[in-house]
DNA sequence: GAACAATAGTTTCAATTGAAACTAATTTCA
DNA sequence: TGAAATTAGTTTCAATTGAAACTATTGTTC
């Protein structure tokens, strides 16, 4: 049984997840910027937008979990990079409408099938059950 | 079942890690500045050298997931706020013993309870076998 | 319909972080 | 021994991030 006047690092939890998603994010990281000069954030950006094509800046901060200056400094950039197309909403002047160029669709076609493979060979460390639970338990720890 | 062209990125498990992550550690993080004016960095300095007392800048980094310029910086902070004491070594002089301070012991006093009752708030929301998975998950994904 | 509040998105400025270079001390090995 | 390599820890400089302020437009209310 464990010293209640000591915390041991390794076995705390919100330790042990910070060291997970660091190893998992930046091995992830990693490929997105070697194999496509993406950040994660212009990531998360281009998946919302192959999912959810022709939505505002604010509709993908929403399905991101970004905030709208995460999202706004990621799509300047791949805006930049000729990635994603945006026009205004002609009915709300205030709003822009994003949706991927024929390069992002080609970038997104690619990606897809690398990060699908990750998450298989993440999944591959679990038996089937341990996956379920563990998604139950993130989705349990994201609850404010 | 799901469109294997599509990424959903609400179940994509790296996603979900990080989302789970940032609500575990940022309301952690809160809770060390507004109550001990602590960064997570300098908590888990706290934390390894109030479980292992007199050990080197090299050794906390080896004991934190942190790089020796964290770990540094960390140091530095905590040191010009009187919560950690620095010797030199004699046997060898390049290394410096840190231990935390009557200051640093008081705060680490006080930090661990409400740590381990956050932790315990955490593992409510979980069954006890949830919880056991959990951890053992979270292993598996740190595995290079 | 004019004033005020709210919303979408961007910019600015400071603080944090990361990568590389740096200093100082120790170890290795010809 | 003494030159070269290694190790502990710090510093520097650029890039990233966060918080607050900002612009432009739309919605609300009297």
């Amino acid at each position: 049984m464990p010293d209640p006047d000591v915390i041991d690092l390794p076995n705390f939890l919100p330790y042990r997840l910070a060291v997970a998603t660091d190893a998992v994010s930046g091995r992830l990281a990693r490929r997105y910027r070697e194999e496509f000069d993406l950040s994660i954030p212009e990531w998360r950006v281009m998946a919302v937008l192959g999912r959810y094509p022709d939505i505002s800046a604010n509709e993908v901060a929403a399905r991101s979990a970004m905030d709208k200056v995460q999202v706004s400094r990621a799509v300047a950039l791949l805006i930049r990079n000729g990635h994603l197309d945006r026009r205004a909403d002609d009915t709300d002047r205030r709003r822009t409408m994003l949706s991927l160029s024929d390069s992002g669709q080609e970038i997104y076609r690619r990606i897809v099938p690398m990060a699908r493979a990750y998450e298989q060979d993440l999944f591959a460390r679990l038996s089937g059950p341990e996956a379920e639970v563990l998604m139950r338990a993130l989705a349990q720890l994201s609850q404010p």
